[in-house]
This record gives structure tokens, C-alpha cells and sequence, in this order.
DNA sequence: CATAAGTTTCAGTAATTTCTGAAACTTTGG
DNA sequence: CCAAAGTTTCAGAAATTACTGAAACTTATG
């Protein structure tokens, strides 16, 4: 498992990204060498390919498979677990937007239920105004996502191409529906 | 500048969820304080709000700045620095994913850019296939985010709380469209 | 059940990031 | 130009996170 300048290219890039997405150099370069990998690859593979310890990459690994972006899977006759990504690119942005919302997002969606709850001071009324006007926002984002969520990639995909049509569309029904905003101020 | 139980419960919250957002405490917690606070506010309320130290507190508005998350502002009469954030939040919105983009994707996207121009080797094929796909992909949403970048605040919002009605004008040009996808080619 | 092939755990170390406090710097007004 | 009020910088301390290597554990097979 030597890997070539393309691949150590595109790999050391993965591992420098990864303070940027939230996961370990390691975590990053297993997965970008997964990425790239025509066949599956078990541990051991991902240790030769990047030089480092064997407990790091079960570690990756596993947080890999925490994120749900690797799959095991078992190679006929052979004992090892082995490793691989979705071929379908698609299925990947599905899957990483999903577990990113599920660390970035739902906690703070939590949180800020309960504090809506709370009966506000007079002192916290502004504060307690901010919090429900933030909570209802990202509860109208998160409604939106879950509705794409469900939508078949190869319609998910022909709305993405659509762009600009897609605003016509919305011309269209802004005039109908009524908007809730800070009254027109201009 | 005390903070009162129900600001405390969200600042610290937005702290613990610093390392989550890619930012450290107290840059997610002095966000916090100017998010909930009704006036600007200069970097020593910030400081006794939180009980951090002075120059801490200056990175991190420092750092918010860099972000375009807050926004520096003059007080009359005042010559120290008071800081706000922006009353609408789907400003604020728009330039959280705005700097994300920035900051997680476009340096892949150049850098796939670069992978894809060269000329692959026999065993490079498939890691250049796959690195086209990709790049292929991003610049698909990314397409789509600029266009949508580009809708006023108003008509994103219709578009986004339209959810089901926009499932059925997708499902209808559908069938229109030519889709590019594994079982259609060309 | 013994062994070998493989995987996981964990205590300690290394690396990185965040934070502090003091010193340096800047700006305004007399 | 000086003094006062404010802001920024930066070297080192503290905290956190990532990584290693060795030991413990698991499982398939003779």
C-alpha cells in the first residue's frame, strides 16, 4: 500500500482539512485513502499507506464508522475486517449533513426549547425574544431539511440543477403566501 | 454586566458547543452575550460577563470579526469599541454559511480542481475518477448556494417554508429534465 | 482448549490550541 | 508634547486533544 503523489496529494489535503471539519488528521487521511480506494481495505493497509500507529487507525476507524461515512465489510476467506465508502457521492453528502446536524445542531435546538419554556424576568425579556425568535428559525430549517431528506437523490439532484428556474417558481408564490417578516421597509 | 441564570444556561451552552462549531469558548460564549444583549456592548462588559481575561476577550471579538458575525460600533460620546450582532438572523444566516463555505469547502474545491487537471497514471485512474466526481458534485451545490446566496432575504425564506409545495413542482419537471445519473447516460 | 491472527483499550507522551498577564502600542484631548 | 484611556500583542502557562506502544482481549480453527 505505497500510495502514489496523486493520492498522497489529495490525502495530505484531507488531513489538513480535518481541524477545519471537525475530525483528527487521521481520521481525515483514513478517509481520503478509503475514498480513493477501487477495492477495500482492512487496518493494516490504512497503516502502511499513512505511517502511523495501529491504534490510531482502529481509533479512526471507528470514528469513522461513528459518523457513519465507512462501511465494514468482510472479504470472503479472509479474517480481517475491511473497510470501504459508498461509491454513490450522493449518499455521502446525504450522510454527512445528517450526522453534522445531529452534532451541531440538535443539542442547541434542545437547549433552546427549554429555555423558550422558561417564564421570562423582566430583566430577560429581550434575551428570552432573541431565543424564541432563533429557536423558531432553526426549527423552519430544520423542518425544510427533513422534508429534502426524504426526497429521492435523483429528485433532490434535479432540484439543485435547477437553479434558476426554481426561483421563478418562488417569485411566483411569494406574491400568494403571506410573509412574515419585519414589514417591507424599503 | 452580571449575567443573569437564564443568560448564564445559554452562554454556557454556546461555549461547550464552541469546539463543536469549530471555535474556541470564549469566542462562542462573548457571541452569546451580544446575541441575548438588547445594547452594544464594549470588551470589558464582556470581560466581567464572563470572568476571562481581557486580552482573550479581544481575540475572540477579534476572531468574530474575522467571522463578519459581529459588527463594531460607536458610541457617542464613548471612545471605547462597543460591538453588536446583527438584529436579523437570517443575515446572520446567510453569513455563517457564507464564511463555512469559505473556510471548509472552497480550499477543497481548488485543490480538486488542481488533482483533476493532471494527467492520471494507469493506476491512478480510478482515484482520478472518483476525484472528478467529487469536484463535480461540490460545484453542482455550490452552484445552486450561489444562486440562492443571491435571493433576497424575503423569497429564500418563502422558499424555505414552502417545503411540500416545492416537492411537487420538482416531482413535475422531473420528468422533463434529463437527469444525469447512473442508469441514464447521455 | 490452545494457538494464532486479528482487534481494542489504555496509560503515558507529544502536539496543538486556548488563555493569561504584562508590556507595548494607539489615539484623543489638554 | 504629555497624560489618560483604551486596545493589541506576545511569551509562556494551562488545558485539551491526538497519538503511540504495549498489554489485554476476542474469535476462528486445528
Amino acid at each position: 500500500m505505497q500510495l502514489s503523489d496523486f493520492h498522497k496529494d489529495f490525502v495530505l489535503h484531507f488531513g489538513e482539512m480535518g481541524s477545519r471539519w471537525g475530525i483528527a488528521r487521521t481520521v481525515g487521511q483514513c478517509y481520503a485513502v478509503l475514498f480513493l480506494s477501487d477495492a477495500p481495505l482492512c487496518a493494516d493497509d490504512l497503516v502502511e499507506a499513512l505511517g502511523v500507529s495501529r491504534s490510531n487507525v482502529s481509533i479512526s476507524l471507528k470514528e469513522l464508522q461513528a459518523w457513519n461515512i465507512v462501511r465494514l465489510r468482510h472479504v470472503q476467506g479472509d479474517r480481517r475486517d475491511f473497510f470501504t465508502v459508498p461509491e454513490d457521492m450522493w449518499e455521502i453528502v446525504r450522510t454527512l449533513v445528517e450526522e453534522r446536524k445531529k452534532r451541531e445542531i440538535d443539542p442547541t435546538l434542545t437547549k433552546l426549547r427549554d429555555l423558550r419554556m422558561a417564564e421570562p424576568s423582566e430583566a430577560d425579556a429581550y434575551a428570552h425574544g432573541r431565543v424564541t425568535e432563533l429557536h423558531d428559525l432553526i426549527e423552519t430549517m430544520t423542518g425544510f431539511y427533513d422534508e429534502l431528506s426524504h426526497l429521492e437523490t435523483e429528485r433532490l439532484v434535479a432540484m439543485i440543477r435547477m437553479g434558476a428556474k426554481l426561483k421563478k417558481f418562488i417569485a411566483g408564490s411569494a406574491k400568494v403566501l403571506p410573509l412574515k417578516s419585519k414589514t417591507t421597509e424599503g
